[in-house]
RNA sequence: GGCUCCGUGGCUCAACUGUAUAGAGCAUCUGACUACGGAUCAGAAGGUUACAGGUUAGAAUCCUGUCGGAGUCACCA
């Protein structure tokens, strides 16, 4: 067997046992003790007869015989202690050993008796996990998407590693962005709405906010045409100057314009509810920036009266960061107001203090890099202990065959529009297939928003969050090969096996002592064991890539057991039941590593 | 320009953080439904892991340099 998914071997249950077996081993024969380090398991490579290979190099000093020669007495050695090994072979400096198939037995009929396999609950550490945060101005984007998947993601592996986590969402609902769209909207507006429009909130909103951008960009061009040089023109665009004036009147709680505000913003919110609500992500709480913007101008005075930090001659005020290979940066403006990452120190406080948690983690982009790295040495200056326990998940950005996505250019992936494509080419597919046929309109209508989202999720998903990826809207709309779909296909057909047996009044067992099973169903159980290592791994690593890779190669390798062997048609009874034993536990994990990826399968499809 | 990250078959992604012949999927070609579901499976072809050195018994992985790409260095957020 191959695995596409290589799982580390951290803190796992086989590495741990493969030690102690060849410490014991090692000892035997050379009356030595080695150390964990020495001692170095990876798992057979496909090519070789085995289950688990020992690289004997880092042991040539303690034996002091030639690889060959050491890798043959301890494979021998290890025979003779241990009955549950069958067998060895030795490559070069590669001692491969297997397992007989008892203990793979013994192995699966554990993970079945356990309900709750591979998921551990409490002990853990409670953790805020802050997502999405978008802007009021304009609808979410294929970046959010990819910002909403892994924060839910995450949170949900999080918590199956048993940490408490909260959910939080910080919506930048302030600031001139979202003063150029009420600007236009009074403009231009003639009291349009969503529901005298029939459009969606965010996207109505975000409608005025590209009509702002083509009056200032016309307003600009004609004063140029006039004969003023660009620098100075830009500063006498009349939106523009209007706009700067909403923001003050914003600032200074103007009645009027806090309506206004408040009304169009209540349209973004029920906009940005349905689309979190079909994307199926959610929040614990949702903070807004209005009400946090000030926020973190304590923490600046705090900093001057420790001489962390240092005002200049107009007032503003600055921490010097270049002790640290960083710059100079700004934390209060000349005229005292706070700038993004006052805002930001801020309420990393405040929510410490709230909610008593142990980490927080930020789902930001990798654009920000060098802002959290910042965000962390200044509250390290100021004297937080907790500032190690910040941790920016930063994830690579998503780009388009044309390159990076541009707002101005009209080159946005909308999230809305782009999960519609997807459910509505998996409607198309359906029909086409005709598998559905006997179900109502209802039943195929979800039935086809979990193919086309489980699609879209898990190509995002299954790319290594830090990397930057593409996307292809018209080719990454595939339902075969390495796609969620390809999983809840596995899914639904062992599903359908499980309806006949049951139909047929199978008792299935939840234990098994059949002998004779075959290579292709230990490299099932092999898979399923490595379960509780790789949710642990994904933790670790802040990655539903890891559990997606997982779960492909399950299912890949259960597709290829479903081809080459019986299942209910099988004439021996005990491997019958089994099979159908494996079969459900296969689905089992696939149904629940899907969900971790906040993906759904279906009974059919 | 300084700092950070990245470069793996035509394309999209893997590779247990140093280990055996670098794996999948898509696309291309060839096969498999009187079968428990063909959104599947079997097979073929496709690679000097950007390049050049170095460390090591062993390098896609670590170090140095070169080339190429991205991000960032705002009294924006």
């Amino acid at each position: 067997m191959f695995f596409n998914f290589a799982p580390k071997f951290y803190e796992t249950g086989m590495e741990k046992l493969m030690q102690t077996y060849i410490r014991l081993a090692v000892e035997q024969l050379y009356g030595t003790t080695v150390t964990d380090k020495q001692i170095q398991i990876q798992i057979t490579n496909k090519d070789f007869e085995g289950d688990y290979t020992l690289v004997v190099f880092p042991l040539l000093r303690t034996s002091r015989k030639t690889p060959e020669a050491t890798a043959n007495e301890i494979g021998e050695k290890l025979k003779s202690l241990y009955p549950e090994i069958k067998s060895y072979n030795v490559i070069k400096g590669f001692l491969n050993i297997k397992f007989a198939s008892v203990f793979w037995i013994q192995r699966l009929n554990d993970a079945v008796e356990n309900e709750n396999f591979g998921f551990s609950y409490g002990n853990g550490k409670k953790l805020m996990i802050e997502y999405s945060s978008p802007n009021t101005n304009k609808p979410l984007h294929l970046g959010h998407v990819r910002n909403n998947l892994l924060g839910y993601a995450v949170a949900n592996i999080l918590e199956a590693n048993g940490n408490s986590v909260v959910k939080v969402n910080l919506v930048n609902d302030r600031g001139v962005h979202i003063c150029k769209s009420m600007l236009a909207w009074q403009k231009f507006g003639n009291g349009e709405t969503p529901e005298s429009s029939g459009k969606k909130g965010d996207h109505l909103v975000g409608e005025y906010y590209v009509r702002y951008d083509h009056e200032y960009k016309k307003q600009l061009s004609e004063i140029i045409a006039g004969g003023i040089d660009e620098e100075q023109a830009k500063r006498k665009v009349p939106v523009q100057i209007e706009v700067q004036e909403m923001l003050r009147k914003w600032e200074a709680k103007d009645a009027e314009t806090i309506d206004l505000w408040e009304k169009m913003n209540s349209w973004v919110y029920a906009g940005f509810d349905k689309t979190y609500s079909d994307m199926g992500v959610s929040f614990d709480k949702i903070y807004y920036e209005s009400q946090t913007y000030l926020s973190g101008k304590n923490l600046v005075n705090e900093g001057l009266n420790k001489g962390v930090f240092f005002k200049k001659e107009d007032g503003s005020v600055w921490v010097d960061l270049t002790g640290d290979g960083l710059d100079q940066k700004l934390l209060l403006r000349s005229d005292e107001t706070s700038v993004y990452i006052t805002q930001d120190l801020g309420t990393a406080q405040q929510r410490i203090d709230e909610y008593n948690i142990e980490q927080m983690i930020y789902v930001v982009g990798n654009e920000q890099n060098y802002h959290f790295q910042v965000l962390k040495l200044i509250l390290k200056k100021l004297g937080f202990a907790w500032a190690d326990s910040i941790y920016h998940l930063s994830y690579g950005m998503v780009e388009l065959p044309e390159g990076k996505m541009k707002s101005r250019e009209g080159t946005v992936v909308d999230a809305d529009d782009l999960m519609e494509l997807m459910i509505s080419t998996a409607r198309g597919m359906s029909k086409e297939l005709g598998k559905l046929d006997d179900l109502s309109d209802v039943e195929i209508d979800s039935v086809c928003r979990m193919i086309g989202l489980g699609a879209l999720k898990y190509f995002i998903l299954k790319v290594d969050p830090k990397k930057t990826m593409l996307f292809d809207p018209k080719e990454s709309i595939d339902f075969n090969g390495n796609t969620g779909p390809f999983i809840q296909y596995t899914y639904a057909r062992i599903n359908s096996i499980l309806r006949k047996a049951h139909e047929q009044q199978i008792q299935i067992p939840q234990k098994s002592q059949c002998a004779n099973i075959s290579e292709k169903e230990i490299s099932i159980i092999k898979l399923i064991n490595i379960f509780p290592e790789t949710l642990k791994l994904a933790a670790k690593e802040f990655s539903p890539a890891v559990i997606a890779n997982y779960v492909y190669d399950i299912a890949k390798e259960f597709n290829q057991f479903y081809h080459e062997y019986q299942i209910l048609r099988e004439e021996n009874e005990e491997l019958k039941l089994f099979r159908l034993m494996l079969s459900e536990k296969v689905a089992i994990m696939i149904k629940k590593s899907m969900k971790l990826l906040g993906i759904d399968v279906p009974d059919r499809m």
